[in-house]
DNA sequence: CTTGAACCTCTAGTTGCTAGAGCTCCTATC
DNA sequence: GATAGGAGCTCTAGCAACTAGAGGTTCAAG
């Protein structure tokens, strides 16, 4: 049995996200020691290691909780599993576009940019004219 | 003089988020007609164009607050709008970088998943064992 | 047995908004 | 001039996914 503090360090995530993470169900409630300090098995590490790589995947806590449960019912269907990863790729390959885009916006604006006063900043000239963009790009990166 | 309706709908910027942005103080307080309503000047028409540009390029309240102050003072050198510009490039570059990884990834987990049950998901196991992963990747994304 | 690191709970803060309640105002139509 | 309803007002609370801090308890090493 690990304390709270163990399973952090073995897993690389920190005391109180481990605590957040019970406290929205994400992991199931601790047991604890006699004076009341939480007490992990072999287990939670599984759990919480699994929640730790699915979030550097950027999934949202909401799908970890599906991909969670769907990991707990061994017989059912892959598809369910496929559709999130399927969509969180289609998130992925979106924010990537929208970043190259303005990637080349901000390089742009730099480059043009002859270093002299604010007066003919060619930075702050483009982010006041959206017009003479590119790309367009709207809401959120 | 425009209502805040207008303005809204001039610039496409919500009706809430630019009471926000004047509350933060990123937009001067309005004028005030005889009932209390907010009135705007074309010149605050064109502060909220440069803050929603800047916004879709990716840049923070803080760097837009400093930006906008900048933008401001026509004599001074440009080369603080050119150190924020640029550091909105490296994070940029950095995060485009970091999604292309997870994008493999993703794709080589839906790849070998063979549509059967969960007890044999690549995807659900993929999750679980960072180990297999052909990339390291870390933290947000 | 003492010290201090690690644990506990609880509240509040972060970023950039968005939603809702409950009210007032303005404008268009009759 | 009355009235309906859309637009405005303020205020509070909520979202994701944590993080930080206060103030108190427990555990383990020396």
């Amino acid at each position: 049995m690990l304390s709270i503090g163990k399973l952090s360090a073995t897993t690389g995530v920190k005391v109180p996200t481990i605590r957040y993470y019970e406290e929205i169900g994400l992991l199931p409630e601790a047991e604890r020691s006699a004076g009341n300090q939480r007490l992990y098995a072999t287990k939670a590490q599984e759990r919480l290691a699994f929640i730790r790589h699915s979030r550097e995947l950027g999934f949202s806590l909401d799908d970890i909780r599906e991909l969670l449960s769907l990991s707990d019912r061994p017989d059912m269907s892959c598809a369910a599993a496929d559709v999130i990863a399927t969509r969180q790729l289609g998130f992925v390959k979106d924010r990537i576009t929208r970043l190259q885009a303005l990637q080349q916006e901000l390089e742009r604006m730099l480059t043009q940019c002859a270093q002299g006063t604010i007066s003919d900043c060619k930075v702050i000239e483009a982010l006041s004219n959206h017009e003479n963009c590119l790309h367009p790009h709207h809401g959120e990166v």
